[in-house]
DNA sequence: TAGAGTCGGATATCCGAG
DNA sequence: CTCGGATATCCGACTCTA
C-alpha cells in the first residue's frame, strides 16, 4: 500500500500567490474557484482550509472565513526561518545541496504557521527536511511530512489535559482542527480522513461543500476536484462491524473506488474483509501483475476466504439489492483475465471490468435490458436530484476522453448501450446520465429488429449466404458510385453464374457490411433508403421528408439518437412528470430526444431546442407542427457557444427552470470514421461537447437556488401556522 | 493476431441557373 | 461565363472482436 498524506501543490502555489498578494492590500479576501464563481468572505460554503487549519486559542471566535491569512501574522515570524537556518548551518555546517536557501525560509515559514501549523512543529520538519530554493515545493514536502502525522492521530482524545502539553504537536493539532470546526464537520472530518483521505483535502473539501455536506459528497468532492488528480490518495481501512456485502459495497464506494470495482469486488469476494476488497481493488490497478485475493488473504490472516462465502453466498441471505444475484465465486488463484481491450476500457473509463462487466460491455446492454434484472447504482444525492440531464456520444472515441467527459459530468460513467438491442442497426454509444434506472420500459411499436424485417416483401431477394441479420451502424453518409464498381463485376458474374465464387462472396460482403448495403432484387444490392433508415432509427416513416433531398435526409439521420433506444433510458420520467417536462434540449438535431418523450407519452410543455443545422431545425420544426404539439417550442437559438448565461438566465426565469437538459454532443472530431481530424474533444467541432456542463451547471444552480427559496417560503408558513 | 467496424473530411468535378 | 450547390472521389487510424 502506498502512503497517503500529500497536499495539492495546485492549492498551495494558489495560496502562495494569494498570500502574497494580500499581504500588501489587506482587503477583503475573494477567491474564485475552479469552476468561475467567486465566493466571497461572507459566505461560509467557501470557507477554505487555510482558515479550517487556522490555530485559535480556546476563548477566541472561529477564524474568520477567509482565503487569505491573518495580516500582520507575517511579523511574527519575521526572521525566525532565517535564524533557523544560520543555527542549523552552525550546527550541521553548510549543506551539499546547491538548492539549500535561507533567503525562503522566512516565506516558508510563515505560509505554514499561516496553514495552521504550529511553529514548533514546522521548526521540526525544516529540521528534518531542509528549505529548498523553490518555495511551492518547501510548502509541499514540508505541509506533507507534518500531514502525515496528522492523519495518524486519534482525534476521539478529548480530554483538556491534552491540550496542556500531555500529548504530542499532532495531537495538539488535531484538538486545534477539533475547536476550530462545528460538532457536524468534525464528524465528518473524522470520517473522512479515517478512510485515508488527506487532511489537508478534507479540510478543503469541507470548506467548500459546505455545512450542510455528507462524508459521501465530501469524498466525491475530492474525487471531482481537479486537486484529486494530483494527490495519490489510498484509503486506510478500520475494521467494520456490519458485515453485510450492501455495507461493504457501501464503504469501498465512499472510500472513492469506481462503482464498477467495488461491484466487482463484492460480487466476487462478498466475504472477504474491507482491507482484503481494498487490497483487492488496489491489485486491480497494477494492471501486469496476476494479483490473487486469496493468496493475499492467505500471507495476512493465514485462512482463506473461500471456506465459508460459498453457502452464504448460495443462500442469499444478505438481500443485497445493487445488482443481480451473485455468482458462486471461483476458487483456487484468480487468472488475470483482463485482455488489452480491457486495459483500454481501464483507460477510458477509468475503473477495470470484471468478466460479468466484460460481458456487459460487450453487449452493451448497460444497466439491463427491458425484462431483464436491472443493476441498480448509487449516485450521490446531489447528483442524482433533478434537474436530470443525459448526454449522449460513440462508445469509441480515442482513448481517455470519456474519463474527460466523466470529469465534467460528476465522475459518472457511462452507460454503455448498442441499439442493436433496440432496433435492427447497431449503435453503440455511451450515455452518461442522473436518471434513475430502475422501472424502465419499452416503447411500443418496436421497430424492425431484423434486416429481413426491415425489408418485408424484398426480404425474398436475400440470398442465404448472406447471413446477415442486423446492419452495421448507420453513418451520415451512403454508398456511392465508387462502391458499385467494386462489387458490380461480382454481381453480374454471380446473375451470370447463378452462383458466387467464395472469393466474390468474400468481396461482395466486405463491401455490404461496410456500407450497409441491402438486397432490393435479385443480385443487386442498394444502399437504405431514408425511410428505411427512419424506421432503423426508430422515428415515423417520412420524418425527415420536409428535406427532400435524400442525401441530406440520411446526413441529418446518422448524426441522430436511436429514439427506442433513448426512449427506454427516459422512460422513468414518465411517473415522475405526469404533468409534463420543461426540457433544454442541445445539440437537437433532428429531435431525438423529443420523438422519444413524445412516444413515451410525456408532455412536452417546454422545450428550448439548440440546434446549428437548419436542415435539422426545419424537421423538428415539422415534426413539432405534424404531431400537434400544445407546449411551447423555442427553437431561436442555433449555437450553443453563443447561447451564454444571460439568455440561459432569461429562459430559466421565464419557465421556471428546466427539468431535463439532454443532448448528444458532436462527435466530428471522435469517430472513428474520421480519417483528417479524429483529434479529441479539442477538435473544431467535438469541443463543443464543453457547453453542456456549463450550460447544465447553471440550471443546476439555478434549480437549486430555487428549492432553497421554496424550502424559505415554506419554512416561512411553517412559522405562521404556528403562529 | 487478423479481421472487422466507425453519428467523417477535404477536395475535385459536375451541373444547372442566371 | 460565373457562381453556388450537389455529387464524386479519395483519404487510414484506432479500437474492438473472435
Amino acid at each position: 500500500m502506498r502512503v497517503s498524506g500529500s497536499v495539492d501543490p495546485g492549492f498551495l502555489s494558489d495560496y502562495i500567490i494569494n498570500h502574497s498578494d494580500d499581504a500588501s492590500s489587506g482587503s477583503e479576501p475573494t477567491a474564485v474557484r475552479s469552476n468561475g464563481f467567486k465566493e466571497t468572505g461572507n459566505d461560509r460554503s467557501s470557507r477554505p482550509q487555510a482558515a479550517i487549519l487556522r490555530i485559535c486559542e480556546p476563548d477566541e471566535e472561529r477564524p474568520r472565513p477567509v482565503l487569505m491569512p491573518a495580516n500582520g501574522s507575517s511579523r511574527v515570524i519575521d526572521g525566525k526561518g532565517k535564524a533557523l537556518m544560520d543555527e542549523m548551518v552552525e550546527e550541521d555546517g553548510e549543506p551539499e545541496d546547491d538548492r539549500w536557501d535561507v533567503s525562503n525560509a522566512d516565506t516558508t515559514l510563515e505560509i505554514l504557521v499561516e496553514m495552521g501549523f504550529t511553529p514548533d512543529k514546522v521548526e521540526e520538519a525544516i529540521r528534518a527536511h531542509g528549505i529548498t530554493g523553490n518555495i511551492l515545493e518547501s510548502v509541499s514536502s514540508l505541509a506533507n511530512y507534518i500531514v502525515t502525522g496528522l492523519n495518524n492521530l486519534n482525534l476521539d482524545q478529548d480530554h483538556p489535559d491534552d491540550r496542556n502539553g500531555q500529548v504530542g504537536d499532532e495531537n495538539a493539532l488535531a484538538l486545534v482542527i477539533k475547536d476550530s470546526l462545528p460538532h457536524q464537520d468534525l464528524e465528518i472530518f473524522k470520517q473522512v480522513t479515517a478512510m485515508g483521505f488527506d487532511a489537508v483535502e478534507v479540510s478543503k473539501a469541507i470548506g467548500i461543500c459546505g455545512e450542510a455536506a455528507t462524508g459521501d459528497q465530501i469524498v466525491d468532492h475530492i474525487f471531482q476536484s481537479d486537486a484529486s488528480e494530483k494527490v495519490e490518495i489510498i484509503p486506510k481501512v478500520e475494521p467494520v462491524e456490519d458485515n453485510s456485502i450492501s455495507s461493504k459495497f457501501d464503504q469501498l464506494l465512499n472510500m472513492g473506488y469506481s462503482y464498477v470495482n467495488c461491484r466487482r469486488a463484492v460480487d466476487t469476494y462478498g466475504q472477504a474483509s474491507i482491507c482484503e476488497l481494498c487490497d483487492f481493488l488496489d491489485a486491480l490497478g497494477e494492471e501486469d501483475k496476476n494479483q490473487d485475493l486469496d493468496a493475499l488473504i492467505v500471507a495476512r490472516s493465514g485462512k482463506s476466504s473461500s471456506d465459508s462465502d460459498d453457502e452464504s453466498m448460495e443462500n442469499g441471505k444478505e438481500g443485497f439489492d445493487y445488482f443481480p444475484p451473485i455468482k458462486k465465486r471461483r476458487t483456487g488463484k484468480i487468472k488475470n483475465t483482463r485482455t488489452s481491450k480491457d486495459k483500454r476500457l481501464c483507460v477510458s473509463y477509468g475503473s477495470s471490468i470484471s468478466r460479468n462487466e466484460d460481458l456487459i460491455r460487450r453487449n452493451r446492454t448497460g444497466f439491463g435490458l427491458p425484462g431483464d434484472i436491472v443493476i441498480t447504482r448509487t449516485l450521490p444525492p446531489d447528483v442524482g436530484r433533478p434537474p436530470y440531464f443525459y448526454f449522449e456520444n460513440v462508445e469509441n472515441m480515442p482513448s481517455g476522453e470519456w474519463s474527460n467527459i466523466q470529469r465534467h459530468l460528476f465522475n459518472i460513467e457511462p452507460e454503455l448501450m448498442d441499439a442493436l438491442n433496440f432496433s435492427v442497426c447497431r449503435r453503440p454509444r455511451g450515455y452518461v446520465h442522473n436518471l434513475p434506472v430502475e422501472g424502465r420500459m419499452d416503447i411500443l411499436p418496436k421497430p424492425p429488429m431484423t434486416i429481413q424485417e426491415l425489408m418485408g416483401s424484398a426480404a425474398k431477394y436475400w440470398p442465404d449466404w448472406d447471413k446477415r441479420v442486423k446492419l452495421n451502424t448507420i453513418c451520415t453518409r451512403s454508398a456511392t458510385d465508387f462502391v458499385w464498381r467494386q462489387i458490380k463485376d461480382h454481381l453480374q458474374a454471380c446473375e451470370k453464374r447463378g452462383h458466387p465464387l467464395d472469393e466474390e462472396k468474400k468481396n461482395i460482403m466486405y463491401w455490404a457490411r461496410k456500407w450497409n448495403l441491402v438486397w432490393v432484387r435479385p443480385n443487386k444490392l442498394a444502399p437504405l433508403s431514408p425511410e428505411e433508415v427512419e424506421k432503423c432509427l426508430g422515428f415515423d416513416v417520412n420524418h425527415t421528408r420536409v428535406l427532400y433531398s435524400p442525401v441530406d435526409r440520411i446526413k441529418v439521420l446518422g448524426n441522430s439518437f436511436q429514439v427506442n433506444t433513448v426512449a427506454y433510458q427516459l422512460s422513468v420520467l414518465k411517473a415522475r412528470y405526469p404533468q409534463g417536462m420543461r426540457v433544454l434540449s442541445l445539440f437537437s438535431g433532428i429531435g431525438g430526444a423529443e420523438v422519444a418523450l413524445h412516444k413515451l407519452g410525456i408532455i412536452l410543455k417546454v422545450v428550448v431546442s439548440i440546434e446549428i443545422d437548419e436542415k435539422a431545425r426545419s424537421v423538428l420544426d415539422s415534426w413539432w407542427k405534424s404531431t400537434d404539439q400544445k407546449g411551447h417550442l423555442i427553437h431561436d437559438h442555433t449555437d450553443v457557444k453563443l447561447f451564454d448565461s444571460r439568455v440561459l438566465m432569461g429562459l430559466l426565469n421565464k419557465y421556471k427552470g428546466f427539468d431535463l437538459v439532454i443532448g448528444g454532443s458532436p462527435c466530428n472530431n471522435l469517430s472513428g470514421n474520421n480519417r483528417s481530424s479524429r483529434v479529441g474533444l479539442q477538435g473544431t467541432e467535438s469541443v463543443a461537447f464543453f457547453e453542456f456542463p456549463r450550460i447544465l451547471n447553471v440550471v443546476r444552480d439555478f434549480m437549486s437556488d430555487m428549492d432553497e427559496e421554496l424550502d424559505l417560503d415554506f419554512s416561512g408558513l411553517l412559522g405562521q401556522n404556528n403562529v
